[in-house]
DNA sequence: CCCTATCGGTGACAATAAGTCACCGCTGTT
DNA sequence: AACAGCGGTGACTTATTGTCACCGATAGGG
């Protein structure tokens, strides 16, 4: 389990910056790491001679390095987002074994940008670059649930169109279904965009700490039951956080539904 | 010379990753390290836990990872650029013994924006927000020469005003003295702007390869000579290049004057 | 179709770097 | 002046790494 390789303990090391610590003196990282001063200092020296890290002259604290512009850089050229989330959509298609799709927000609409469908022949079927409304879609309530007061109340303001029976119309019973949703973690649709498809939604942080897109599972409304949507609705808000990570971001206090299992930061 | 900690190797490996190498194979890495594969592939490992790296499913050839990002991010938040050219100044006014200053490019003139005054009695005083012509003074002719060649064409278009006696005016002699400027490495003026001024100057680099400011040591003209300017020339090179690095930058291959000897990216 | 070359990855042992602790010089506080 | 904290050093024991032989899978060539 303790899989101890120097490097491994060396990169533990940065956990400890964050936005309130972005400096850190060279006891205070051997007492946070738990490791000894000689040998923290070791690792450190070999960040700082990649830049890594730097050492502040002045006071001899220790920040990250310009290494890590330089890499984020090359990082941000070489993986296109499309490219790190497709298979994140795939994983949770195959994990759900129902249709799955990442929305990015667009506006006041979320654009469907990746699709992966389910392998079961009684299937959902999603077009890539649908236009999603915020107020009718699992995706859309997820958005909603974690944005700015001012973009649900925006959305919830004027006459809300119905696209089925079961479309909710009532600005109420919207902000109700907000509510219920940053409770739970993730958002639920029975059959609100389209009849017949139930879906359940986890949002996806930027790097500003909003919410950037979505992802989402649609069931054929006849599979879907309480123990399916609680296991869809923990999949998809895994696989929301994961997103966020590989984005490079993180995924703000505010919503803490489920711990990550095998988090990268952890 | 071959201090070998572990953390160094590990790091050592990312050196590889480039704009033209994004993803690198496991024997690949490890040819081009020296290395052996196992160890490479531990070290590897620790980093992709780490989300140093990124490993695709596809072709199991690794990347540079979402921390990156996450990272970078924190630096720019924590760091901000004026904090890191400053010691650069202080440091460049320190073993040049004269005036320093940092200036950035903005539009189509310079902006001073940052000094560190000699330590001498005797000394080049600069104020801080002035704006410099880039034809007439040794930071503006160290853009020109970097720069996409319609900069200087533009520059040098127009008649050109003249602020001391010595200001070159004739488009030919600017272009001759861009060219010299690239041989050189550094850039100079001989009292182009303020008289019995005389300055040598070296670009710095931005995240995209182009020229975003300049290091400049000013002197008063009767403390220069030959040997003076090629010393200083090698100081304000190096500091230039050290600035690049520190903001994440790194210089072009066009600009190759000096290694900068300690490279953290050697 | 098999043969070969290469890939990513594993396991075990010898070589070496890391963990540990005592200590140094320095700075700021009491 | 004594003290406690800091960043950093040096030396010794122990744990990790370097090395190499090997595995199964995959791709290309005869």
């Amino acid at each position: 389990m303790a899989m101890s390789s120097t490097v491994d303990k060396a990169l533990g090391l940065l956990v400890h910056f964050d936005e309130s610590q972005t400096e850190i003196g060279l006891s205070d990282l051997a007492r946070l790491s738990g490791a000894d001063k000689s040998a923290v200092l070791r690792m450190v020296n070999a960040m700082v001679g990649h830049g890594l890290l730097d050492q502040r002259a002045d006071n001899k604290k220790y920040r990250l390095g310009s290494a890590c512009i330089r890499w984020a850089q090359l990082r941000e050229k070489a993986t296109p987002t499309e490219q790190v989330l497709r298979p994140i959509v795939d994983q949770l298609a195959n994990d759900s074994q129902e249709t799955t799709h990442c929305s990015l927000l667009f506006g006041e609409r979320l654009v469907i940008s990746l699709v992966a469908e389910s392998p079961q022949i009684n299937r959902v079927h999603m077009d890539l670059g649908l236009l999603l409304p915020l107020a009718a879609t699992a995706s859309g309530l997820a958005v909603l649930a974690y944005s700015d007061p001012s973009v649900a109340a925006a959305a919830t303001s004027s006459t809300l169109p119905a696209f089925t029976d079961e479309t909710l119309t009532d600005p109420d019973q919207i902000r109700a279904e907000i509510q219920d949703t940053r409770q739970r973690g993730y958002s639920i649709s029975k059959g609100y965009f389209e009849a017949q498809v139930h879906s359940v939604a986890a949002p996806i942080f930027g790097l500003d700490g909003g919410v950037v897109g979505t992802l989402a599972i649609a069931s054929p409304a006849h599979r879907m039951n309480q123990q399916k949507e609680l296991s869809n609705g923990q999949l998809v808000q895994r696989a929301a956080a994961e997103a966020t990570l590989s984005m490079g971001a993180v995924v703000p206090s505010k919503y803490r539904p489920i711990q990550p299992d095998a988090g990268m930061f952890s």
